[in-house]
DNA sequence: GTCTATATTGTGATAGAC
DNA sequence: GTCTATCACAATATAGAC
């Protein structure tokens, strides 16, 4: 990511991010970064200081990619509803990418919530921007009269939840059939647009 | 939960649901939860054995309580829209009461994916009962069609998502506004309902 | 820069007095 | 049953040789 970090850098980052994607912060040692990358643990820490640090610079990363890039698809001069089949599609694609990442920056906000804080004023990201422009269909009468805070969660659920919880659906509907869940989720981003649209199209 | 526990244990259990839930397995140490229940480790260990024991406990009832009763509402001798309404009203209700469950389980499922397989077949859940009927229901014409593995996901995604997601929409969407963020739950049951209802009418 | 060895602290668990 | 004291081990982190 950043291009700043030299060849064993990157090495260590690789495994850190593998290692901390799959067990969260608390679950994971710096003895096992170290394996994984194949050097030792005082390698680590010469580089990055602290296992905190190492881990912010994976958090960070992760939780950019968590964010969805609501502004640039919603600011295009498409139909509506367009915008709605565009962002499904292009979110559920970048997760996809990424299937670890949701619920371990869940987890991990919820173990640290005051960086919450920090991360808002960073990010620059606008939900009021959304939210307005919800508003304004609503009053242009081109969607069915609903409340904007609910339609912007109502997306975000439908499209994170399935990777979040994966054990669970996997297991349980799925009956562990790992490829059969994968299809699933792929075929999402056509199902999941269609059923918003549908929920909010003037009828 | 279960009756076979004693006053000391009952407590020992009560500040060990309270740690487990807010810090997960990993977060979590037997001095914390001890420091809470106002006893020592070594009682601690007397009553559980283990770390690992006491953890179970509390994992399995959060797990029950995750578990939504579809099969109740689903086989009543109402309207289906009207089940529909009564499980997301009744589920959402029972996620209030234990805000912090869906994402603590599902972190604990993916730590742990193994204890999968021994969940489902304890559990007695059967998913395809709710497919099936779904199904029943478009081919009576009674719904649009929609394929019913979708509609399943999609009805979980918009009752828990919100509550996995709390750090997140608290704080991005309603600036950290506890209050505004318990109201919009609660306000969930009607909404989410009606979102589900309407995409899901022939039209 | 990279390693081995070690310091230091914290954790789960137990022994043993009362 | 309940406590104090302690063990054995694992974790983060650093010192110091090369």
């Amino acid at each position: 990511m950043n291009p700043n970090y030299n060849e064993t850098e990157l090495q260590i980052l690789e495994a850190a991010r593998k290692v901390f994607l799959q067990y969260g912060f608390d679950g994971a040692t710096t003895q096992m970064i170290a394996t994984e990358s194949g050097i030792n643990k005082a390698l680590l820490h010469y580089y990055f200081r602290s296992k905190d640090r190492l881990f912010e610079a994976v958090f960070m990363e992760a939780f950019t990619r968590m964010i969805p890039n609501l502004l640039k698809i919603f600011t295009a001069e498409i139909d509506f509803f367009e915008k709605i089949r565009a962002f499904v599609g292009a979110y559920i694609d970048a997760l996809l990418q990424y299937p670890q990442i949701p619920l371990f920056v869940l987890h991990e906000l919820k173990r640290n919530p005051d960086r919450i804080v920090q991360l808002i004023k960073s990010s620059g990201i606008r939900p009021e921007f959304i939210l307005e422009m919800f508003r304004g269909e609503v009053g242009k009468g081109n969607i069915a009269p609903i409340d904007p805070y609910h339609l912007l969660v109502n997306m975000l659920s439908l499209c994170i939840f399935p990777f979040a919880a994966k054990p669970m659906i996997q297991g349980f509907i799925f009956h562990n059939d790992e490829a059969a869940f994968q299809e699933f989720l792929v075929s999402r981003k056509e199902q999941v647009a269609e059923f918003i649209i549908k929920a909010i199209k003037p009828c």
